[in-house]
DNA sequence: CAAATCTCAGCTATACTGAGATCA
DNA sequence: CTGATCTCAGTACAGCTGAGATTT
């Protein structure tokens, strides 16, 4: 019978902790949906992208590395080393390890990917000016930081 | 063998829905222990704000203004109710809705709910100064704000 | 009949835990 | 033996879908 959107309270709408999540779904969409038309997932662009950046690793250095978890990295490398985007071989030097190591095909896959993260953030950001998008990257950046060991910790301190 | 961090890459560190991504989490974490502790959910809170500020209202209206779906919405009603925070009665008006009442015992919780997601979101914006607070505050409102339509959108604007 | 409301049952994805097998 | 690694099974929770019963 109304026509009224019925908006949260304004005491609601300025909780930040509720804001970041009404963000982070946004941006969560507009990225697996653009990654879904490739058939990727974000997991598989981190990967890809720490290994570009880093070079081969084992299947724990690259969790730690990108945040996903070892349990879960297990299918993610699967996919990735189906489509031939990676290589997975036994670590000569310690046989516990697998060595994961990026293929041109993997790299001309990252390029996809990449340009498709890229598009998503601009999407999401849009609403912002140049100026307003770096301070808001800095800005989230310090409370990650800052708030880091969301996972063990392995030692104190850089 | 490195007691190295191995940190995640400078590009991965970079993108705006990954720091969106982590952010959130820590936020639901720092807010969902501390409403833990008092047997709460962060939409419980949300539910008693809304009927704290715009008074009764039917489960869709709550629905719609919390973003809690209106599935979930009958579980959290069932325990706000149970604890008396709410009274639940048919709508003389429109028997196929509920009036949903805030009761004193429902305004006492929120007292103590509110405590603790201010202790939240305190503890999350730490590292930032007030100025900054406010900022990121702005800008994610901005953000959610334009990208709104997260769920159906009932009509075209105000 | 179309549309809205409340409710229930279930699906998917994400983050995470635990444990077994292997090996340093 | 301790501890790290890879793998698999499974949990918990959030967001979401579909459908049935009732009422407008």
């Amino acid at each position: 019978m109304s026509p009224t959107p019925e908006p949260a309270p304004a005491r609601l709408r300025a909780i930040p902790s509720r804001l970041l999540a009404g963000a982070a779904l946004v941006a969560d969409r507009l990225v697996g949906e653009r990654l879904a038309a490739e058939g990727a997932h974000k997991w598989h662009f981190a990967v890809l992208v720490t290994l570009a950046e880093a070079g081969p690793a084992s299947q724990a250095e690259l969790s730690r590395r990108t945040g996903v978890y070892r349990s879960d990295m297990v299918a993610v490398l699967n996919e990735l080393a189906d489509t031939a985007c990676v290589r997975r071989d036994p670590d000569p030097a310690d046989r516990r390890r697998n060595v994961i190591t990026l293929t041109p095909a993997g790299r001309r896959r990252l390029e996809r990917l990449d340009a498709l993260i890229e598009d998503a953030q601009d999407e999401l950001l849009a609403p912002l000016a140049p100026a307003e998008r770096d301070e808001l990257t800095r800005l989230l950046a310090a409370l990650t930081e800052h708030h880091r060991p969301a996972h063990p910790r392995p030692d104190e301190e850089r």
